[in-house]
DNA sequence: GCAATACCATACGCTTCCGTATGGTATTGC
DNA sequence: GCAATACCATACGGAAGCGTATGGTATTGC
C-alpha cells in the first residue's frame, strides 16, 4: 500500500500563496532540484541509496530543507517516476510527429535521433527500480507501451497486418531495450548509425516503400 | 575496490579439516543455504535488502551463524554471482550440445526449452544489481556473451557471414532480454511456443534448411 | 570418554538514517 | 516597517543493521 502524497506539504501554512504564479514556480523549482538530484543518485546507485541525508549533503543543505518540500522520503520516491517522464518528455514521439514522409522514413528518423542521444539515460535505473516496485513498474510499462505502439502503428501503415505489425514492433523495440540493458551500445555515433541502418533494412526490406 | 574474500572463514581454527570430504560438503551446503536464501531475497527486493539479520530471521537462525560461514556481508555478496551461474549451470547450452540436426533445429530446441521454463528467473534481479556494480556487471556480461555466441555460431553454420550472423544473434538474443525485462512474456506455454515459432520463422526464413 | 572443533545464541557498541521539534533568517505583502 | 511566511539549520529520539566478543551445545576424531 503506497500513499500518494500531495505535491506541496505545508499547504495549510501556505495560505492562498498558490494564487501567485512566480512563487509557485520558484517553489516547484526547488522541489525539482531535489527530484533532479534524486534521479541522479538513482541512476548512480539505485533507489535504496536515494536517502534524504546524503541527498541534502549533495545539495549543500540540511534535511531541514527536505522536510519542508516533502512530507517524507516516500513522498520523494512517489514523485520520482512522474518527474522522470516529465523530464524526458518523450522527444522521440515528438520526432515522429514532426517528420513527414513514409513510415519507413519516420522509422529512420527515430533511429537517427536515438543514435545521437546519450546512451546512458535513466531508463536502466528506472527498470532496475521497477523490478521491485509495482507502481514504478506501471510507469515504466506505460512508457514502453507508448513507444511500442508508435512502432506498431508505423508497421501497420507500412502494410503489415495487426498481428504481424505487433510482432515486428516487439522485435523493433526489444532490440533497443536489449542493447541498453546489456550495455551493448556502440560508443561512436557513426557506429550506432550503421547498426541502425542495418536494423532498419532488415526489419523493413519486405515492405512497400512507396507513398 | 572489492576484496574477494576466501571461501571459508575460520580456516585457521579449522586446521586440516579440508582433507575430509564429507565435512567439507556439509559446510559448503550450509553456506549454500545462505546463498540460496540470499538469491531469493535478491530476486524479491534487490541487493540492498539482502542484509544479514533479516536473512538470519528467514532462515530461523541468528547472525551468529552467518559470521561463522562468511567473513562479512561483502563476502556473501561477492559469492552470489558465482552461485547464480552455478545454480543455473546454463542448461540451455547443454540443450544445444545434446540436440542433433540442422542449426535451425537447434534453435528450435532452444526456444522450446525456454518456453517451458519459468519466466520469473533470477536474471532480472541480477541485471538490476549489475546496473550498480561493476563486478556483477562482468558476471552478467559473461553469461550474455556466452548465450549470444551460441546463437551467432548457429547463424554462421546456417550460412550467414560473420557480421550478418553477429547482427542476427543480437536480434535473436535481445528479443529474449527485452521480453523478460519488460515483463512482456506470455503466461501460457502454448502462447510462448507460438511466439517462438513466429520468431524462428522470421529470423531464419531466408536461410538454407538442408543438412 | 574426552578434548578439539563445528556451529549457533546472546549481548554489546557503533554507525547511518528517519522523522520531529524548534529556532533562526530573509523576503514579501500590505 | 512590520508581521506573516518561505526556507533552512540544529538537535534529539528511535530504529535498523553491521561486526565483535563471548559463551553454549553437539559432534567427531582418536
Amino acid at each position: 500500500m503506497v500513499l500518494r502524497d500531495a505535491g506541496r506539504v505545508n499547504t495549510l501554512d501556505c495560505g492562498n500563496c498558490e494564487g501567485i504564479l512566480s512563487k509557485k514556480r520558484d517553489q516547484s523549482q526547488d522541489r525539482d532540484s531535489w527530484l533532479a538530484e534524486a534521479l541522479e543518485l538513482l541512476r548512480e546507485r539505485g533507489v535504496d541509496h536515494v536517502k534524504v541525508e546524503p541527498l541534502a549533503q549533495r545539495l549543500g543543505v540540511t534535511k531541514g530543507s527536505f522536510y519542508w518540500h516533502f512530507k517524507n522520503r516516500n513522498d520523494l520516491l512517489n514523485s520520482l517516476p512522474e518527474f522522470w517522464v516529465r523530464r524526458q518528455t518523450d522527444p522521440v514521439l515528438a520526432t515522429v510527429a514532426e517528420t513527414d514522409g513514409s513510415p519507413i522514413e519516420k522509422m529512420r528518423a527515430i533511429l537517427t535521433f536515438l543514435a545521437h542521444e546519450d546512451p546512458d539515460r535513466y531508463d536502466n535505473a528506472m527498470r532496475a527500480w521497477a523490478q521491485f516496485d509495482e507502481d514504478v513498474a506501471r510507469s515504466v510499462t506505460e512508457v514502453d507501451d507508448r513507444r511500442m505502439a508508435t512502432a506498431r502503428v508505423l508497421f501497420e501503415q507500412a502494410g503489415l497486418s495487426q498481428t504481424d505489425a505487433a510482432f515486428r514492433a516487439r522485435l523493433w523495440y526489444f532490440y533497443d531495450v536489449g542493447e541498453h540493458v546489456t550495455h551493448d551500445t556502440p560508443t561512436t555515433i557513426t557506429e550506432r548509425l550503421k547498426r541502425a541502418e542495418h536494423r532498419l533494412k532488415f526489419l523493413t526490406s519486405d515492405l512497400k516503400t512507396d507513398d
